[in-house]
DNA sequence: CAACCGCCCTGGGTGC
DNA sequence: TGCACCCAGGGCGGTT
């Protein structure tokens, strides 16, 4: 389940193995992988061919390739998504969908994806606020990780919403690359229940619970950073630090690591949400 | 306009 | 053993 941490662990996958590359040929097996490609798998491939990969870029959970052209090769993971560098001839992967070909005859670049919930796109480009976005990305928030997020605007962005809270730290137009394993262990750290209303909280509980998710999934990027190598760029939907120190998320009746009461699991739109019934307790007036 | 709901998709797991 | 069902997840389009 890929999000901002893992995400970047790719990034920086692509950053290394696929960068200053000539394609040559691209091959689409699967036309939903590129559904959000509108002109199609033919024209696709045609504005990707020929040209070079210039750099590997991401905001929150969003991935893209600029292109020598000017356009960028965006991608969206979804739960799982895999980029993987292949030397040409290795055998296809069963759920290949796209495989990049170069010029210089190296490594493959081959994105992989069993529930096709991710996908591929070329993308016009354009300026927001001083940086350069595929369009798409365009209306979505900077991420904790970007060297110009405010916590300030953050934070007022959360506190502006009508909602729960957890619903905010999800809405990738607030701040971005937050899901559903990093939103329940943001709360649990912040001992906020997810249902707690967003226009009710001070500034200073909207800062902390903002500056947990940005702890948060800085320490599983340190756990998850060291588990690629050259060969294999993707992280495979997991990182060390998602096997061994979530505290709350699928965690139902583990012992809550601060209190001991075990963390319970309520349904949060058709999902889950873990807490602990302790540390999190419900807010007045809760019922579901 | 903002909030919110349902849907997209597949395979691993579970219960009968 | 086999089958039906549940569940995971983010984003988007339609509705309220």
């Amino acid at each position: 389940m890929p999000e901002l941490p893992e995400v970047e662990v790719v990034r920086r996958g692509l950053e290394a193995h696929v960068t200053g590359r000539p394609v040559a040929r691209v091959e689409v097996f699967h036309p939903r992988a590129i559904r959000r490609h509108v002109p199609g798998a033919v024209d696709f491939a045609a504005r990707i061919a020929g040209s070079t990969l210039v750099a590997a870029r991401r905001r929150g959970k969003y991935l893209w390739i600029d292109l020598s052209t000017g356009e960028a090769v965006l991608a969206h993971l979804g739960m799982s998504g895999q980029m993987l560098v292949q030397p040409p001839g290795a055998p296809d992967e069963k759920h290949l969908r796209v495989r990049v070909a170069f010029a210089d005859d190296g490594p493959e670049l081959r994105f992989v994806d069993q529930r096709t919930f991710g996908g591929l796109s070329v993308e016009e480009t354009v300026a927001v606020d001083g940086t350069v976005l595929p369009v798409p990305v365009a209306h979505i928030a900077r991420d904790p990780m970007d060297p110009h997020f405010s916590l300030d605007a953050a934070v007022a962005a959360l506190r502006r919403k009508k909602t729960e809270v957890k619903r905010a730290l999800l809405d990738q137009t607030v701040v971005s690359g937050i899901g559903n394993i990093y939103a329940d262990e943001a709360l649990w750290r912040a001992r906020l229940h997810w249902a707690r209303p967003t226009d009710k909280l001070t500034k200073p509980k909207a800062a902390e619970v903002l500056t947990e998710a940005t702890t948060v999934m800085a320490d599983a990027l340190r756990a998850g950073g060291t588990s690629f190598d050259a060969l294999y760029v993707n992280i495979n939907g997991q990182s060390g630090y998602f096997d061994r120190s979530l505290n709350a998320y699928g965690q139902e009746g583990e012992p809550c690591p601060r209190c001991g009461r075990p963390i319970r699991r309520e349904p949060f739109m058709n999902r889950s949400s873990f807490t602990c019934p302790r540390c999190q307790p419900h807010p007045a007036g809760f019922s579901r």
